[in-house]
DNA sequence: GCCCCAATATTGGTTGTGCCAATATAGTAC
DNA sequence: GTACTATATTGGCACAACCAATATTGGGGC
């Protein structure tokens, strides 16, 4: 469990004040609370399940290559994901009649629900992370942080 | 080397826009930028080695122990940072006299250049990272970042 | 003063995560 | 048809954060 360590300490000024710090900072915040949230909510499930049903909600059924390229997993672990999507009965596997080598991945009625759930969590932790800021702060700082991402001036 | 990963995606709708996620990809941005910056200085130093430099020129002299609680460092890590600090005459560690348990850690002069030197790596991150922002828009990031973290309202 | 507990430094190990390599299989391009 | 590419899977590596066990040493309670 990740809980965000280093919390109140004394870190040295050349440190703390410096922007990549702080976003250092504010991710292990952020993780902390988004994995005490999914371990509370009693699912067994992490944050990379959802990006996956998030995925495959969005865009329908996918071979599972095509499920990593949308949401940053490797092959390798996306693998491991699935079977355990599978055997909870969140997603169904089948290998594409027209191109054998791929496992056609689709969410299930079950999946959705539990996706729905899971965006109830995830709320949760957005409020949590952003309560010391106001209504205008939450925007102008996810406007921020979105052009740093996308490098637009 | 840890670089930026899953950089030119297609993330789905219900994550991409979420803070909690931006600020995870903000982290592994800056965090790229940071190791790739230390590496190309060619000073063989990382980041943490940057933390531990800062806490005994702010502070002076201290103990592994204290050193530790100064940086979110753990005593177990902060051993072989320490020696490697050490085998480059940027530290030196005595024991305390009269504390014979405790390890008294100083820099060194050639530390404290190798400090100013690390200074110079990391503004460049910073500019780098905020360069989509103005010089307005940076404080306001700064500012609120700081905000969340402290929770303060 | 003495005894028990806490602090310190160290070694070694565990866990989680992101990544990469190798492989077997199957489709695609020419 | 041959050579190349894509896919899924297994296994492993590297790294960081963290934890456990240990030996040593001081400090506090009595």
């Amino acid at each position: 469990m990740p809980l965000p360590s280093h919390a109140n300490d004394r870190t040295p000024d050349r440190v703390k004040k410096r922007p990549s710090w702080l976003v250092g900072r504010a991710h292990a915040t952020s993780l902390g609370l988004l994995v005490s949230a999914f371990e509370a909510s009693g699912t067994g499930l992490r944050p990379f399940h959802y990006r996956i049903l998030s995925a495959l909600e969005q865009w329908g059924a996918e071979s599972q290559a095509a499920l990593g390229r949308d949401t940053g997993i490797d092959p390798s672990d996306m693998t491991a994901a699935l079977v355990e999507l599978e055997a909870r009965e969140f997603v169904t596997r089948r290998v594409d009649p027209a191109h054998k080598r791929r496992n056609i991945v689709t969410i299930t009625a079950s999946g959705e629900r539990m996706l729905r759930e899971l965006d109830h969590v995830i709320e949760g932790v957005q409020l949590t992370l952003l309560a010391p800021l106001d209504a205008d702060e939450q925007r102008q700082f996810t406007e921020l942080l979105t052009r740093i991402l996308t490098r637009e001036k």
